[in-house]
DNA sequence: ATGCATGCAAATTGTTTGCACTTCA
DNA sequence: TGAAGTGCAAACAATTTGCATGCAT
C-alpha cells in the first residue's frame, strides 16, 4: 500500500534523510483528504509513536514546504493548514487588454474554495478557472487612459 | 473632513462608546487605502496620542469585526490585516444543478485578488464574479449519481 | 454616577530555535 | 563515522485577558 513512494523519494533525492518521523508525517498528510493542521498531525503521529515532538512536525512541514511538496493554507483560524501540493494543476489569468494568458497555481484558489464551502455550503467547481484582468505590462497603459484614480473610495 | 461620520455613528447606535481611541483607529483604517495591520495602526495612533495601548487597538479591531464594519484578511504574513468592509458589495454563486443563485461577500475574494497581484502582478477584475458549482441542497443528489468519490486524488 | 473602555502587565497560543544527543546513509 | 535529524526546553511574536483606574454617556 505504498501509494506514493514518490514523495519520500523526492526527499531523499534532494539529499535529505527519510526518517520514520518524516515518513509518518508524510503519510498522515497524504491520507488526510482535507487540509490538516500541525497540531492534528502531531496528535496522529503520537498515536503511532508517542515521542515525536511538535517541533519535529514543524521542521518537517517547513522542509516539505521549502521543497514545494506541500502547501500552506491560512484560513484565519489562528493556525495554518497543510496539504499535498497538487503539482501542475493550474488555472488561467487572461489579460483583457493584450489577450495574453498566464497560468496560476491551483493552490491560490483553495482558501476561497474552502471558505465558500464552510461559510456558504457551496462546492465550487474549480477544475478550470479563468480570471480576467490586467497583466503587469498592460496595467500602466490602462491607467494612463484612465483619469480617475484610486484614493477616493467613498466619494460617489 | 469627517468623511464617514457614519462609521462612528454605527458604533454609538449599537450602544458602544465613541472614545478618542476608537475614533483615531477608525480614521486610520478609513484613510489607509490598503489593508493595514494592528501594529501599523498602533504606530499611527501613537503618533497622535502616544499613550494608546496595543491591546486597545486589538480590542477595537475585534469590536469592529464583530459589528461587521471591518474585515480581516490573512495573507500568511504571520499577522492579520484589516480594512473597511465594502458593505453590500457581493458576487454570485450559481448552482449548476438547480440554477439557483446565491450572493457571497466581496471580502472572500480579496485574499485571492491580493495574492494574484503580489505573486503574478495581475490585477484581477473583481467587479462582478460568478462562480459555478453545487449548492448545499444539490450536492447530496449529485453525489448519488456520481459513483466515483473523493479519496483517490492521483487516480486519473 | 456608573458602567463601559482603557492601560498595563501577565498569560496564551502557534511557531521557531539553541543545544546536546541520536541515528540514518 | 559524521553530518543531518530529533527531543527538549526555552525563546518568540501576535494576540488576549484580568484587574484597577478613568472617562463617555
Amino acid at each position: 500500500m505504498a501509494t506514493h513512494p514518490t514523495i519520500g523519494e523526492s526527499l531523499r533525492q534532494e539529499g535529505y534523510r527519510l526518517t520514520p518521523q518524516r515518513m509518518m508525517i508524510l503519510a498522515i498528510i497524504r491520507d488526510s483528504s482535507d487540509h490538516i493542521s500541525a497540531e492534528e498531525i502531531h496528535q496522529k503521529v503520537r498515536q503511532q509513536y508517542p515521542f515525536v515532538n511538535i517541533s519535529t512536525v514543524y521542521r518537517t512541514l517547513n522542509l516539505l514546504k521549502k521543497l514545494r511538496l506541500i502547501s500552506e493554507t491560512d484560513l484565519g483560524e489562528g493556525y495554518v493548514r497543510y496539504e499535498l501540493l497538487e503539482r501542475g494543476r493550474h488555472h488561467h489569468l487572461v489579460c483583457r487588454r493584450c489577450g495574453e494568458s498566464f497560468a496560476f497555481e491551483h493552490e491560490l484558489l483553495r482558501p476561497l474554495q474552502l471558505r465558500l464551502l464552510k461559510e456558504y455550503g457551496f462546492t465550487a467547481d474549480v477544475d478550470h478557472f479563468a480570471i480576467f484582468g490586467l497583466c503587469q505590462r498592460c496595467r500602466p497603459a490602462e491607467e494612463m487612459n484612465d483619469v480617475r484614480k484610486e484614493g477616493q473610495h467613498g466619494a460617489a
